[in-house]
DNA sequence: TCAAATGGTAAGTTACTACTTACCGTAAGT
DNA sequence: ACTTACGGTAAGTAGTAACTTACCATTTGA
């Protein structure tokens, strides 16, 4: 909860918009990820990392394989922390609304 | 819309984050934005250029005070854009579970 | 137990970001 | 016109982020 801050970070970036764009289609090892992608696979490790520690992407072993995937819990946070936003911010333009009315 | 990217960029620095709940708050001039913070009046300057690149705030001069607010077309982008994400997500995830359960 | 497959980590470089101070432009009040 | 208030912009700097290559660790199949 406190750091949505990461995961606006971490979505911030073109090349992990991408990462997860392809693991949002289906969830994937690490070497097939680079390989759709222009960067180099260390890369790509780097940044699953920054996915990772920011709650967006969680991994699990199959072998020598690491199998990422989506975190819906990662998302929903930042949707929440969205939403709040949208509420507060509304509320106020309204109350500004009015005081402009007003004078 | 296309700038989902820049908005996700935006929110990501901290300071940035902070501007953004006290206009959430009210409506507010450049000069008393930078009194809350620790950072110098340029540097809110500067952020509230990024945040209005990325659609999340606007102004409105009166007299030689520009009064920053909130603009919910930008907040709202991020929402939709975080929803079909979501969306995708679970679908997939939910693929990738049948499979497992098939093997 | 050796070789191949897979991927994480270290070290170094380049580019960008956030910040500062100094300066300039514009609107209002005297 | 002159001054004050308010903010945007320029130039420079320190720290951080994204990338590369090189290397190391672990699992699996021959």
């Amino acid at each position: 909860m406190a750091n949505t801050s990461r995961a606006f970070v971490a979505l911030g970036d073109p090349t992990r918009q991408l990462i997860l764009e392809r693991l949002a289609k289906r969830p994937m090892p690490v070497g097939k990820l680079a390989a759709g992608l222009t960067v180099s696979r260390p890369a790509v490790s780097q940044h699953l990392k920054i996915l990772g520690d920011a709650g967006l992407v969680t991994y699990a072993k199959h072998g020598t394989a690491s199998v990422y995937r989506i975190d819906p819990k990662g998302i929903d946070a930042m949707r929440t922390y969205l939403d709040r936003f949208w509420d507060r911010a509304l509320a106020a333009l309204k109350v500004a609304a009015e005081q402009e009315s007003d004078s």
